[in-house]
RNA sequence: GCCCCCGUAGCUCAGCUGGAUAGAGCGCCGGCCUUCUAAGCCGGAUGUCGCAGGUUCGAAUCCUGCCGGGGGCGCCA
């Protein structure tokens, strides 16, 4: 069950009491009243079922244990203290279980939670602390198209990326291009083997993307020998179509940041000679070690090859003290499973570079399978046998390919199966949650169209129906569930909470006529709970890069 | 050998900083359009939460050990 928004100071409402935080500050009080301890944090949740009541607390069991008391016998006395709090706005208590309190909301608490939404109770409140965060994510080679996998990288990158955004934080993304080293030495030979109608070398690019390269090195007067021409000519063409292919996909970066201009400005250079100063480098056998095992790496690694040449390791560690030279202070790093056994050298590094307050942290992505035609495609970019972001997104779209990507936790490997992604488009579960976005803008153009009241509310002495207290229970979830989503760094969340506020509003349409909706001010309630829950479906969707369509 | 991820319904997966009768989508069976979008809703069936111990008033959730699947352990990038 969602929990509901936390207490926080800088989110008064504007217009009198917000009754979420009233709630939960009201079963907080009593707790830390009764127990005398003032960190106490009892849960407040959803009931799981309508007998249990509209919210259920803990309260009385965290504390049973220090008071050496039975929690039922707490449960009684605090709810005696959480009824006298709340007043009208709670119709009872019950004890319930091993000693959960249970709380019937009075209609009244329902009335005003709408309004509340309405007025801004939906807004997310800053986090205490704002930091400078880097995002680096996808930095996939430059010397393919970036494929289907990327896409997941790409999309949870974008939507952590938002997500921190959402919650206060000051966020710059990039996009890391390995445009050195002899993947490129082998993805401009691979060009020019196609220039001269030859077969690329043996650990050369195989696409046809590359015979597209080839035609157009040679329409622009490069020739087949001009290996340094071709690298970065080659390399330009291809983040220049990586580019586009993550804005297709709705991923601006901030920046693409150069491996090769890493050397061409000193940078890796500096970076080591700091290294070396700071005395946690040695010589051995003719190259240039970093202590990493000295900060948990299971033994120390190579910054400068014998022949005198950085390593890749050499240059990322470079690459990182130039993030933390800019300002960042909380390093995000993306990526692929297959690198995990990188994360500790450079959590090392970092920690080397001695430079206290800057947080690094790795976010590793399990591989996905695309699953086509019963058995697993290849992804191999050597070999050209792969499914590109591009073909993903003529098949399926944008919005379902993000919700695909984003729908499952990241630590977890995922099958897409693309047969499947194809036909059942249409039932797809992001078209379950946009469906239910068009159905309240009907509604509401229906409304505005014959002139009738959408915004303030009459208090209305009608029932509040339980589907209308479930979706406004859901509905004041939402500060809590981007705050949550954003410190886990989990955007899947937000996709199942998006399905629940959906799943909440059909049942909500099911059972509420809006308009033409007999009693006071009835009409003009639940109008209100229409814009407010269309609002906060758009909202997020947005987090995750997907569109909130008007009509379907 | 060491490190990381995973094991929950037929399938794909949530839940895992401990709480009540473990959930969603898809698939399957049966219902619902003369009123605001049926891309929807309602009802039904299906579970040793990998196995075994431990901690706890309480374990899918925390600890230990196994078993199974995947990935990683370069002076590659």
């Amino acid at each position: 069950m969602a929990r509901m928004s936390e207490p926080d100071p800088s989110s008064p409402g504007q217009s009198g009491p917000d009754p979420a935080s009233g709630l939960r500050d009201a079963v907080t009080a009593a707790a830390r009243n009764f127990s005398g301890d003032q960190s106490l944090r009892p849960s407040l949740e959803s009931s799981p079922r309508p007998e249990m009541g509209d919210y259920s607390s803990n309260a009385a069991m965290v504390m049973s244990k220090s008071l050496g008391r039975p929690p039922r016998e707490v449960a009684a006395e605090l709810s005696a203290l959480i009824e006298a709090d709340l007043g009208d706005l709670l119709d009872r208590t019950e004890i319930a279980g091993p000693g959960f309190i249970n709380l019937f909301l009075a209609d009244e608490w329902y009335r005003r939670a709408i309004t509340s939404l309405a007025d801004g109770g939906w807004k997310v409140p800053p986090v205490e602390r704002p930091e400078r965060i880097l995002v680096e994510s996808v930095s996939a080679n430059p010397t393919g198209p970036l494929t289907a996998a990327s896409g997941r990288h790409a999309a949870h990158g974008d939507a952590i990326t938002r997500l921190l955004r959402a919650t206060g934080h000051e966020v710059s993304t990039e996009y890391y291009v390995n445009d050195g080293g002899t993947q490129i030495e082998n993805f401009a030979a691979s060009i020019a083997a196609r220039m001269t109608g030859a077969e690329p070398p043996e650990d050369g690019y195989r696409g046809e993307y590359v015979s597209g390269l080839a035609d157009r090195a040679g329409a622009e007067g490069i020739g087949p020998d001009e290996l340094e021409l071709l690298a970065r000519a080659g390399v330009g063409w291809m983040v220049e179509s990586i580019r586009a292919s993550l804005i297709r996909f709705g991923v601006e970066m901030d920046g693409f940041f150069s491996e090769r201009s890493l050397y061409e400005e000193g940078l890796v250079e500096r970076g080591i000679e700091r290294l070396r100063e700071a005395g946690h480098t040695f010589e051995q056998d003719g190259a240039l070690w970093l202590r990493t095992s000295e900060f948990g790496d299971d033994k120390d690694r190579v910054l400068v090859r014998s022949g005198g040449e950085p390593t890749y390791f050499g240059a990322d560690v470079a690459y990182h003290a130039d993030k933390v030279e800019r300002g960042f202070t909380r390093l995000i790093d993306v990526l692929g499973a297959d690198h995990h056994g990188y994360i500790a050298r450079m959590a090392a590094a970092i920690q080397s570079m001695e430079r206290p307050g800057i947080s690094f942290e790795v976010q590793i992505l399990q591989m996905i399978h695309l699953i086509e035609g019963g058995r697993r495609t290849k992804m191999s970019k050597r070999a050209g046998d792969i499914v590109t972001l591009d073909e993903l997104l003529d098949d399926i779209g944008s919005d379902a390919a993000r919700f695909f990507l984003l729908q499952r936790s990241s630590d977890r490997t995922m099958d897409l199966d693309l047969d499947l992604a194809r036909s059942q488009s249409s039932e797809n579960p992001v078209y379950y949650v946009q469906y239910a976005h068009a159905r309240i803008q009907s509604i509401l153009r229906k409304a505005a169209g014959s002139g009738r009241e959408c915004g303030s509310d009459g208090p209305t002495r009608v029932a509040v129906d339980p589907s209308e207290k479930a979706l406004i229970e859901r509905l004041l979830d939402y500060p809590a569930e981007v705050h949550e989503a954003a410190s886990r760094l989990a955007p899947h969340r937000i996709c199942a909470y998006a399905t629940e506020v959906a799943a909440a509003y059909h049942a909500f349409y099911r059972d509420c006529q809006v308009i033409g909706a007999e009693g006071e001010g009835l009409e003009a309630s639940r109008l209100n709970l229409c814009r407010v829950t269309g609002e906060t479906i758009k909202r997020s969707l947005a987090l995750l890069g997907i569109s909130a369509p008007d009509r379907m």
